[in-house]
DNA sequence: TAATATCCGACTATATTGGTCGGCTTTTAG
DNA sequence: CTAAAAGCCGACCAATATAGTCGGATATTA
Protein backbone atom coordinates (compact mmCIF):
# COMPACT_ATOMS: atom_id res chain seq x y z
CA UNK A 1 0.00 0.00 0.00
CA UNK A 2 2.62 2.38 0.12
CA UNK A 3 3.52 4.57 -2.44
CA UNK A 4 7.64 4.83 -3.66
CA UNK A 5 9.99 7.53 -2.40
CA UNK A 6 10.28 8.62 -6.40
CA UNK A 7 6.49 10.15 -5.37
CA UNK A 8 7.53 11.46 -2.31
CA UNK A 9 10.52 13.35 -3.55
CA UNK A 10 8.26 14.71 -6.91
CA UNK A 11 6.16 15.82 -4.43
CA UNK A 12 9.01 17.72 -2.15
CA UNK A 13 10.29 19.20 -5.33
CA UNK A 14 6.69 20.32 -6.52
CA UNK A 15 6.02 22.23 -2.99
CA UNK A 16 9.60 23.72 -2.82
CA UNK A 17 8.48 25.09 -6.39
CA UNK A 18 5.12 25.88 -5.50
CA UNK A 19 6.48 27.89 -2.50
CA UNK A 20 8.76 29.99 -5.05
CA UNK A 21 6.04 30.31 -7.55
CA UNK A 22 6.82 33.18 -9.99
CA UNK A 23 9.68 34.25 -8.63
CA UNK A 24 12.28 32.24 -11.33
CA UNK A 25 13.25 29.17 -11.41
CA UNK A 26 15.22 26.97 -9.21
CA UNK A 27 18.04 24.89 -10.29
CA UNK A 28 18.41 20.91 -9.62
CA UNK A 29 21.45 21.01 -6.92
CA UNK A 30 18.84 23.39 -4.76
CA UNK A 31 15.97 21.28 -5.00
CA UNK A 32 17.94 18.70 -3.87
CA UNK A 33 19.70 19.93 -1.35
CA UNK A 34 16.65 21.61 0.49
CA UNK A 35 14.54 18.49 -0.17
CA UNK A 36 17.22 15.75 0.90
CA UNK A 37 16.78 14.17 -2.64
CA UNK A 38 20.01 12.49 -4.19
CA UNK A 39 20.88 14.97 -7.32
CA UNK A 40 20.99 12.40 -10.10
CA UNK A 41 17.70 10.73 -9.36
CA UNK A 42 15.87 14.02 -9.24
CA UNK A 43 17.43 14.77 -12.77
CA UNK A 44 14.95 12.18 -14.05
CA UNK A 45 12.16 12.95 -11.86
CA UNK A 46 12.02 16.91 -12.46
CA UNK A 47 12.45 15.31 -16.19
CA UNK A 48 9.44 13.20 -16.24
CA UNK A 49 7.79 15.93 -14.41
CA UNK A 50 8.77 18.59 -17.19
CA UNK A 51 6.86 15.99 -19.75
CA UNK A 52 3.95 16.06 -17.91
CA UNK A 53 3.79 19.16 -18.28
CA UNK A 54 3.43 20.01 -14.66
CA UNK A 55 7.04 22.34 -14.74
CA UNK A 56 9.40 23.98 -17.15
CA UNK A 57 12.95 24.31 -17.70
CA UNK A 58 15.66 26.93 -18.59
CA UNK A 59 18.49 25.44 -19.11
CA UNK A 60 22.39 27.34 -18.87
CA UNK A 61 23.48 29.06 -16.63
CA UNK A 62 20.83 30.60 -13.93
CA UNK A 63 18.69 28.24 -15.18
CA UNK A 64 16.54 25.83 -13.30
CA UNK A 65 13.10 24.47 -13.10
CA UNK A 66 9.69 26.30 -11.98
CA UNK A 67 6.13 25.55 -12.35
CA UNK A 68 4.61 25.54 -15.87
CA UNK A 69 1.11 25.28 -14.16
CA UNK A 70 -0.62 27.58 -11.85
CA UNK A 71 -0.36 25.37 -8.38
CA UNK A 72 -4.40 25.39 -8.30
CA UNK A 73 -4.15 23.46 -11.62
CA UNK A 74 -1.31 20.16 -10.36
CA UNK A 75 -3.15 17.77 -7.81
CA UNK A 76 -1.30 15.17 -5.80
CA UNK A 77 -3.73 12.70 -7.57
CA UNK A 78 -2.41 12.74 -10.66
CA UNK A 79 1.58 12.85 -9.72
CA UNK A 80 0.33 9.63 -7.79
CA UNK A 81 -0.95 8.15 -10.30
CA UNK A 82 1.81 8.70 -12.74
CA UNK A 83 4.55 7.70 -10.51
CA UNK A 84 2.97 4.89 -8.88
CA UNK A 85 0.67 3.75 -11.38
CA UNK A 86 -2.31 3.16 -9.22
CA UNK A 87 -4.38 4.66 -6.36
CA UNK A 88 -6.72 1.75 -5.69
CA UNK A 89 -5.73 -0.85 -3.92
CA UNK A 90 -6.61 -3.67 -6.32
CA UNK A 91 -6.81 -3.24 -9.75
CA UNK A 92 -10.43 -4.74 -9.88
CA UNK A 93 -11.68 -1.51 -8.97
CA UNK A 94 -8.85 0.77 -10.42
CA UNK A 95 -10.16 3.29 -13.03
CA UNK A 96 -7.56 3.87 -14.45
CA UNK A 97 -5.77 0.48 -14.39
CA UNK A 98 -8.76 -1.46 -14.63
CA UNK A 99 -7.94 -5.61 -14.17
CA UNK A 100 -10.92 -8.13 -15.07
CA UNK A 101 -10.84 -10.82 -12.28
CA UNK A 102 -12.62 -14.12 -12.65
CA UNK A 103 -13.72 -14.21 -9.14
CA UNK A 104 -15.74 -10.84 -9.44
CA UNK A 105 -19.03 -12.91 -9.15
CA UNK A 106 -18.40 -14.64 -5.65
CA UNK A 107 -16.07 -11.41 -4.53
CA UNK A 108 -16.88 -11.28 -0.99
CA UNK A 109 -14.69 -8.29 -0.32
CA UNK A 110 -14.50 -6.36 -3.53
CA UNK A 111 -16.46 -3.23 -2.31
CA UNK A 112 -14.59 -2.68 1.12
CA UNK A 113 -11.97 -1.78 -1.51
CA UNK A 114 -13.88 -0.30 -3.50
CA UNK A 115 -15.39 2.29 -1.13
CA UNK A 116 -11.52 2.67 0.04
CA UNK A 117 -10.73 3.61 -3.96
CA UNK A 118 -13.73 5.93 -4.18
CA UNK A 119 -12.45 7.92 -0.51
CA UNK A 120 -8.70 7.72 -1.35
CA UNK A 121 -9.39 9.30 -4.96
CA UNK A 122 -11.83 11.74 -3.99
CA UNK A 123 -8.93 12.83 -1.57
CA UNK A 124 -5.94 12.92 -4.07
CA UNK A 125 -8.06 14.36 -6.79
CA UNK A 126 -9.39 17.42 -4.63
CA UNK A 127 -5.54 18.07 -3.37
CA UNK A 128 -4.08 20.61 -5.86
CA UNK A 129 -0.91 21.82 -4.82
CA UNK A 130 -2.21 25.30 -3.81
CA UNK A 131 -5.24 24.10 -1.76
CA UNK A 132 -2.44 21.50 -0.10
CA UNK A 133 -0.20 24.72 0.88
CA UNK A 134 -2.43 27.17 1.76
CA UNK A 135 -3.80 24.89 3.79
CA UNK A 136 -0.16 23.84 5.14
CA UNK A 137 0.32 27.36 6.22
CA UNK A 138 -2.37 27.26 8.76
CA UNK A 139 -1.73 24.13 10.58
CA UNK A 140 0.80 22.71 12.53
CA UNK A 141 3.70 20.65 11.25
CA UNK A 142 4.25 18.90 13.95
CA UNK A 143 0.69 16.71 14.63
CA UNK A 144 0.91 13.48 15.91
CA UNK A 145 -0.50 10.35 14.42
CA UNK A 146 -2.67 9.72 17.14
CA UNK A 147 -3.34 13.42 18.20
CA UNK A 148 -4.35 13.77 14.52
CA UNK A 149 -6.65 10.24 15.05
CA UNK A 150 -9.44 11.73 17.57
CA UNK A 151 -9.19 14.57 15.48
CA UNK A 152 -12.42 13.66 13.43
CA UNK A 153 -13.11 14.26 10.02
CA UNK A 154 -11.88 17.36 8.20
CA UNK B 1 -0.40 1.79 -3.41
CA UNK B 2 -1.24 -2.26 -4.64
CA UNK B 3 -1.56 -4.85 -2.12
CA UNK B 4 -0.23 -8.29 -3.25
CA UNK B 5 -1.68 -11.01 -4.58
CA UNK B 6 -1.21 -12.89 -1.17
CA UNK B 7 -3.06 -10.65 0.77
CA UNK B 8 -5.31 -11.18 -2.08
CA UNK B 9 -5.34 -15.10 -2.02
CA UNK B 10 -5.81 -15.09 1.64
CA UNK B 11 -8.76 -13.28 1.79
CA UNK B 12 -10.42 -14.97 -0.96
CA UNK B 13 -9.61 -18.18 1.30
CA UNK B 14 -10.77 -16.72 4.34
CA UNK B 15 -14.10 -16.15 2.89
CA UNK B 16 -14.79 -19.00 1.26
CA UNK B 17 -14.09 -20.22 5.25
CA UNK B 18 -16.59 -17.89 6.51
CA UNK B 19 -19.24 -19.27 4.51
CA UNK B 20 -18.64 -22.70 5.46
CA UNK B 21 -18.20 -21.45 9.21
CA UNK B 22 -19.54 -24.21 11.91
CA UNK B 23 -19.12 -27.24 8.57
CA UNK B 24 -15.88 -28.72 9.04
CA UNK B 25 -12.49 -28.21 7.77
CA UNK B 26 -12.19 -27.45 3.88
CA UNK B 27 -8.49 -29.19 2.29
CA UNK B 28 -6.04 -26.85 0.52
CA UNK B 29 -6.75 -28.21 -2.90
CA UNK B 30 -10.14 -27.26 -2.56
CA UNK B 31 -9.59 -24.07 -1.38
CA UNK B 32 -7.10 -23.54 -3.73
CA UNK B 33 -9.36 -24.75 -6.57
CA UNK B 34 -12.61 -22.77 -5.91
CA UNK B 35 -10.41 -19.58 -5.44
CA UNK B 36 -8.17 -20.17 -8.36
CA UNK B 37 -4.71 -19.79 -6.00
CA UNK B 38 -1.54 -21.86 -7.07
CA UNK B 39 -1.83 -24.63 -4.41
CA UNK B 40 1.89 -25.02 -3.14
CA UNK B 41 1.31 -20.99 -2.79
CA UNK B 42 -1.76 -21.55 -0.37
CA UNK B 43 0.02 -23.98 1.90
CA UNK B 44 2.57 -21.41 2.29
CA UNK B 45 -0.36 -18.74 3.43
CA UNK B 46 -2.49 -20.91 5.06
CA UNK B 47 -0.01 -21.92 7.65
CA UNK B 48 0.92 -18.07 8.18
CA UNK B 49 -3.30 -17.72 8.94
CA UNK B 50 -2.55 -20.57 11.69
CA UNK B 51 -0.04 -18.83 13.19
CA UNK B 52 -2.09 -15.53 13.43
CA UNK B 53 -4.58 -17.67 14.85
CA UNK B 54 -7.17 -16.67 12.19
CA UNK B 55 -7.74 -20.89 11.70
CA UNK B 56 -7.00 -24.26 12.41
CA UNK B 57 -5.78 -27.49 10.77
CA UNK B 58 -6.51 -30.84 11.12
CA UNK B 59 -3.97 -32.64 9.45
CA UNK B 60 -4.61 -36.39 7.72
CA UNK B 61 -7.60 -37.72 5.27
CA UNK B 62 -10.70 -35.92 5.85
CA UNK B 63 -8.51 -32.41 7.02
CA UNK B 64 -8.21 -29.26 6.08
CA UNK B 65 -9.10 -25.62 7.44
CA UNK B 66 -11.29 -23.84 9.34
CA UNK B 67 -11.73 -21.07 10.77
CA UNK B 68 -10.57 -20.57 14.67
CA UNK B 69 -12.83 -17.62 15.45
CA UNK B 70 -15.40 -16.29 14.44
CA UNK B 71 -15.81 -14.43 11.43
CA UNK B 72 -16.70 -11.50 13.25
CA UNK B 73 -13.53 -11.13 15.38
CA UNK B 74 -10.98 -11.31 12.53
CA UNK B 75 -11.03 -8.12 10.48
CA UNK B 76 -9.60 -7.13 6.63
CA UNK B 77 -7.47 -4.83 8.60
CA UNK B 78 -5.27 -7.35 10.45
CA UNK B 79 -5.21 -9.05 7.20
CA UNK B 80 -4.14 -6.74 5.21
CA UNK B 81 -1.77 -5.28 7.95
CA UNK B 82 -0.23 -8.98 8.36
CA UNK B 83 0.39 -9.54 4.70
CA UNK B 84 1.72 -6.19 3.39
CA UNK B 85 2.95 -5.10 6.46
CA UNK B 86 1.48 -1.14 5.74
CA UNK B 87 -1.58 0.69 5.44
CA UNK B 88 -0.32 4.17 5.59
CA UNK B 89 0.31 5.47 2.07
CA UNK B 90 4.12 6.89 3.71
CA UNK B 91 5.69 5.61 6.94
CA UNK B 92 5.82 9.12 8.24
CA UNK B 93 1.94 9.17 9.12
CA UNK B 94 1.86 4.75 10.09
CA UNK B 95 1.26 3.86 13.76
CA UNK B 96 2.39 0.50 13.02
CA UNK B 97 5.71 1.06 10.98
CA UNK B 98 6.40 4.84 11.61
CA UNK B 99 9.18 6.27 10.53
CA UNK B 100 10.70 9.37 11.58
CA UNK B 101 11.24 11.85 8.12
CA UNK B 102 13.78 14.76 8.82
CA UNK B 103 11.30 16.71 6.39
CA UNK B 104 8.65 16.86 8.81
CA UNK B 105 8.77 20.48 10.15
CA UNK B 106 8.72 21.48 6.52
CA UNK B 107 6.58 19.37 4.36
CA UNK B 108 3.51 20.24 3.41
CA UNK B 109 1.54 17.45 2.15
CA UNK B 110 1.94 15.22 5.13
CA UNK B 111 -1.49 16.21 6.04
CA UNK B 112 -3.12 14.90 3.36
CA UNK B 113 -1.73 11.27 3.68
CA UNK B 114 -2.50 11.49 7.55
CA UNK B 115 -6.25 11.99 6.45
CA UNK B 116 -5.56 9.00 3.68
CA UNK B 117 -4.44 7.02 6.33
CA UNK B 118 -7.48 7.31 8.70
CA UNK B 119 -9.82 6.93 6.71
CA UNK B 120 -8.21 3.62 4.81
CA UNK B 121 -7.92 1.98 8.42
CA UNK B 122 -10.83 3.01 9.60
CA UNK B 123 -13.09 1.08 7.05
CA UNK B 124 -10.63 -1.68 7.00
CA UNK B 125 -10.55 -1.95 10.80
CA UNK B 126 -14.65 -1.78 10.74
CA UNK B 127 -14.40 -4.52 8.12
CA UNK B 128 -15.07 -7.78 9.95
CA UNK B 129 -15.43 -11.07 7.76
CA UNK B 130 -18.72 -11.15 8.91
CA UNK B 131 -19.83 -7.96 8.24
CA UNK B 132 -18.58 -7.85 5.03
CA UNK B 133 -20.17 -11.51 4.38
CA UNK B 134 -23.56 -10.03 5.49
CA UNK B 135 -23.03 -7.28 3.21
CA UNK B 136 -22.32 -9.24 0.17
CA UNK B 137 -24.87 -11.28 0.17
CA UNK B 138 -27.25 -8.12 -0.15
CA UNK B 139 -25.58 -6.28 -2.80
CA UNK B 140 -24.88 -6.63 -6.51
CA UNK B 141 -21.93 -8.58 -6.96
CA UNK B 142 -21.30 -6.35 -10.68
CA UNK B 143 -21.17 -3.13 -9.87
CA UNK B 144 -19.04 -1.71 -11.90
CA UNK B 145 -16.82 1.38 -10.95
CA UNK B 146 -18.37 4.01 -12.32
CA UNK B 147 -21.65 3.13 -11.49
CA UNK B 148 -20.36 3.18 -7.51
CA UNK B 149 -18.60 5.91 -8.04
CA UNK B 150 -21.99 7.57 -8.01
CA UNK B 151 -23.18 6.10 -5.32
CA UNK B 152 -22.31 8.17 -2.52
CA UNK B 153 -20.99 7.07 1.01
CA UNK B 154 -22.02 3.86 1.74
C1' DT C 1 -1.10 -49.82 4.42
C1' DA C 2 -2.35 -46.70 0.90
C1' DA C 3 -4.33 -42.46 0.26
C1' DT C 4 -4.82 -37.93 1.49
C1' DA C 5 -3.80 -34.28 4.34
C1' DT C 6 -0.76 -30.66 6.54
C1' DC C 7 3.95 -28.92 7.48
C1' DC C 8 8.09 -26.64 6.19
C1' DG C 9 12.61 -25.40 4.58
C1' DA C 10 15.12 -24.51 0.43
C1' DC C 11 15.23 -22.83 -3.80
C1' DT C 12 14.41 -19.74 -7.88
C1' DA C 13 12.96 -16.50 -11.34
C1' DT C 14 11.49 -12.04 -12.37
C1' DA C 15 10.22 -7.35 -11.64
C1' DT C 16 10.57 -3.20 -9.27
C1' DT C 17 12.89 0.16 -6.78
C1' DG C 18 16.20 3.31 -6.14
C1' DG C 19 19.42 4.79 -7.52
C1' DT C 20 24.72 6.01 -10.07
C1' DC C 21 27.65 7.43 -13.91
C1' DG C 22 29.45 9.59 -17.88
C1' DG C 23 29.10 12.44 -21.34
C1' DC C 24 26.45 15.61 -24.27
C1' DT C 25 24.18 20.23 -25.20
C1' DT C 26 22.75 24.88 -23.91
C1' DT C 27 23.24 29.34 -21.89
C1' DT C 28 25.42 33.21 -19.86
C1' DA C 29 28.84 35.89 -16.90
C1' DG C 30 33.11 37.74 -17.19
C1' DC D 1 35.47 33.52 -26.43
C1' DT D 2 35.58 30.53 -23.02
C1' DA D 3 34.64 28.47 -18.67
C1' DA D 4 31.23 27.53 -15.45
C1' DA D 5 26.84 26.05 -14.49
C1' DA D 6 22.87 24.21 -15.80
C1' DG D 7 19.66 20.64 -17.97
C1' DC D 8 19.34 16.28 -20.95
C1' DC D 9 19.59 11.41 -21.39
C1' DG D 10 20.80 6.64 -22.06
C1' DA D 11 23.15 2.86 -19.89
C1' DC D 12 24.02 0.51 -16.13
C1' DC D 13 23.69 -1.61 -11.49
C1' DA D 14 22.60 -3.46 -6.69
C1' DA D 15 19.28 -4.68 -3.48
C1' DT D 16 14.85 -6.07 -2.31
C1' DA D 17 10.35 -7.84 -2.82
C1' DT D 18 7.15 -10.68 -5.10
C1' DA D 19 5.34 -14.78 -6.42
C1' DG D 20 5.85 -18.52 -6.55
C1' DT D 21 7.89 -24.13 -7.08
C1' DC D 22 9.68 -28.45 -5.23
C1' DG D 23 10.73 -32.25 -2.43
C1' DG D 24 10.12 -34.55 1.32
C1' DA D 25 8.66 -35.34 6.20
C1' DT D 26 4.78 -36.25 9.25
C1' DA D 27 0.05 -37.22 10.61
C1' DT D 28 -4.52 -39.37 10.12
C1' DT D 29 -7.96 -42.40 8.59
C1' DA D 30 -10.70 -45.57 5.53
Amino acid sequence: MKLSNKTDYAMRALFTLVEHYGRGPIPIPELARRNEVPKPFLEHIMLEMKKQGWVRSTVGKNGGYSLAKSPDQITMGEVVRHFDGILAPIACVSASHYEPCSQRPVCRFRRVFLEIRNQVTRQMDRASLAAVFTAALTQRQDMSIDEYAEDGEV
